[in-house]
DNA sequence: GAATATATTGCCTATTGCGCAATATATGGT
DNA sequence: ACCATATATTGCGCAATAGGCAATATATTC
């Protein structure tokens, strides 16, 4: 696990916080094989405790509400990606960087270029057919905006509170959940990588990138 | 029954529908007033209900919850959008028939190019900085999304239900979302119209327009 | 005005979210 | 290894919620 990149170090973690992300990523695991099974609103939060060995009221010391332990595998994903983009070289282009960081969370999962495997897809079914699980989702993804627009800010040289970073996040973002709807309503399941690069590839066709200093495009970041 | 734009005929409005609808107004109303007031989680359906004029189960009837009546209004003004984009003009260019449609319900309510009114701006403050009521209004947004890509579809000659429609209706929502968000922030609080126009600008010339059936004449929507 | 359809309400129950205090387990210093 | 401290797990209990059911009030249709 020498680190290539020079990132920071691997975190020696604590037993303490083993258990804890243990008992995190159990429970998170009971949910979405209960959820899978009988459906998301025939489980309670008792059965999804009961499934990873815990109390209902640890189960709430962990998470809010049972829609947040369903999307908290999702949210990593969309976390990862997050912090992937600045893990990306400086010297990458902004959209091969955005998109590599987008993959970044599937490819360990082989999901990006192998044929998906039938529990990712029947995941991914349950998180974006259900709206109340689409809104939990949102929750994480506003989050994880704030952390591409900065990063897209610090690599364009921008500020990554303006108009110009917030709707290119926002837009990457929405794009990326769009693209997985489709990858995962796909009839014959195709690899999420092509898709996911054809859609960014749309939208950063024309999308201009503004000079950092040289201001050929004439906008300013927009705040004031 | 003689319309214009040929559409659906101008409703009666039975006695039953106004009240519904007066009920459900008075309901979000209160519940957007006494959380502006209190501030949202110390606000209980008892205490809208009782704002409202109705009991607590007559609340449970109209919203299945405190936030959805709280997004009540957005989510209409939302709606109103997407519909709004099927009765722009058809040999208007399509991305000025998007603005307007997104304009729609704001110009109504004279926010679009005057200085907002501050009801209107807490209002959105309210919406639009509490996570759970964010997750609230995509439920709504993921609707008309569909609305805005088959109209979309339908003005370009192209399936509602292709990538391309989907991702273009998604990014204009979002758009439009960061926007509205944009402008509840603005300090100096501006007109809504031109920061809509400037970012969908943006947008658009990230999207570039494919030739619905004649090859020719293309891709120079770029407006401005 | 009578017959029918729909809306409002009260009553009741299952589920949830979370505060509080007791107990179990991990950590750090000696 | 042992003890003091920090954190995690659990049970108990309460306030709030979502929604089924049936009775009553109000619209609609004929």
């Amino acid at each position: 696990m020498t680190n290539p990149s020079g990132q920071p170090a691997k975190k020696p973690l604590s037993l303490r916080e083993r258990n804890r992300i243990a008992t995190r990523d159990a429970i998170a695991e009971a949910a979405i094989q209960l959820a899978m099974l009988r459906g998301i609103h025939d489980v309670r939060i008792e059965d999804i405790a009961a499934e990873a060995g815990v109390s209902t009221r640890t189960f709430s010391n962990y998470f809010s509400s049972k829609y947040e332990a369903l999307t908290c595998r999702h949210a990593q994903r969309m976390h990862h990606a997050a912090v992937a983009l600045r893990d990306q070289p400086a010297d990458k282009p902004l959209w091969s960087a955005i998109a590599d960081a987008v993959l970044a969370p599937w490819q360990s999962s082989a999901a990006g270029l192998d044929t998906p495997s039938p529990e990712t897809l029947a995941e991914l079914r349950l998180l974006f057919c259900d709206s109340a699980l689409q809104g939990e989702i949102l929750k994480d993804v506003l989050n994880d905006r704030n952390e591409f627009a900065h990063a897209i800010g610090d690599r364009l040289g921008l500020d990554g509170r303006g108009l110009y970073c917030r709707l290119l996040s926002a837009a990457v973002t929405t794009v990326t959940q769009v693209t997985i709807d489709i990858f995962h309503e796909a009839d014959p399941p195709a690899p999420l990588l092509p898709l996911l690069r054809e859609a960014l590839g749309l939208l950063s066709s024309a999308f201009p990138i503004p000079a950092p200093e040289t201001g050929a495009a004439g906008k300013s970041e927009g705040k004031e």
